[in-house]
DNA sequence: CGGCCATTGTTTGTGTACAAACGATTTTTC
DNA sequence: GAAAAATCGTTTGTACACAAACAATGGCCG
């Protein structure tokens, strides 16, 4: 029934189908993330954002005002990656950090003007990039592809983690 | 006929289609890799053993000896961090290393005794990987989906950095 | 032959990515 | 209210990922 995938080796010697790299959706996922990130560093406009620097600016534009760690978890990023992507934003004076009044653990994150200016101009090269990423794939396949994409990405990585470590 | 995706925002003032993070291939492919990382470091069944790792691993027991150039155009891997996947294989003596006779700006990378066993012994749980990555897809849906997948993959790492890089 | 250029492998520097452990705080529970 | 548990932000250590520059070697072409 099973055509040569479950064929044994040519010495005889009995194996499983053959894994063939190529063919692993880790390493199609990985493959299509670089290219994605090269287009993305080709066309954002601005040499030294990143994509996690992006999202998360995407994301402040959107909340408003929002502790490091519930940023986080919006950009799907862990709380030490999340270090390092702040302090660059912070360097860069394209945020804004001050301690919450409410809760003493929490440092509240916002755009400063110029973060607010740069997501404005980006914004529309971000919709390119993803465009230029979905590039030879026609609507259809696109709506197509997103919707499996989605399927297979995390459901909401704080939770996802939270159950494991739950105890 | 466009529904909201291009009005205005409620100030009233002009800007592009909303920008959502969630929505974007980019955030999508890297949720979809992270949750692919972590299904895998759950089921290789070796705690030390990285998806890169794995991958050269594989490459290796494919293609007897080769070069590390070579063999990180294979897998998707630049230069620079095939050094440190190499080191890392080499310190766990799962690969060998020599020099080519007949070109001595190579080296030639080939599986130990102990690595062809790995390699061996993590294949079916390769195998495992992918199918509890794709879970909750059909098979039809599964096929789909790595066709669409593949096409937004690099065709050939090697060849589309050489062209940018050429001269 | 001899210069030019490409390839090979290495190093350095920056930026994700996450586990693990930590101190400082809430919040919950009894 | 006090102990227990959870949350917040931080640090350290390991592992990708790539640009850029480098020395050594090999191939090519005049």
């Amino acid at each position: 029934m099973k055509p040569a995938a479950l064929a044994a080796r040519q010495d005889g010697i009995e194996a499983g189908p053959a894994y063939v790299l190529e063919d692993q959706v880790g390493h199609l996922l990985r493959r299509a993330h670089q290219r994605h990130a090269a287009i993305f560093q080709e066309m954002i406009g601005d040499a030294q954002l990143t994509p996690l620097q992006f999202a998360a600016l995407v994301k402040l534009d959107d909340l408003g005002e929002v502790s490091q760690n519930e940023l986080g978890r919006r950009t799907a990023m862990d709380a030490a990656t999340m270090q390092g992507v702040i302090k660059r934003l912070l360097a860069r004076g394209l945020i804004d950090r001050k301690p919450d009044p409410g809760d003493r653990r929490r440092v509240v994150l916002s755009l400063t003007a110029g973060g607010c200016r740069l997501v404005a101009a980006a914004m529309p090269n971000g919709h390119a990039i993803t465009d230029q990423t979905l590039a030879g794939l026609s609507e259809a396949e696109r709506r197509s592809f997103l919707s499996l994409l989605r399927r297979l990405a995390w459901n909401s990585i704080g939770d996802a983690r939270r159950n494991d470590h739950g105890r």
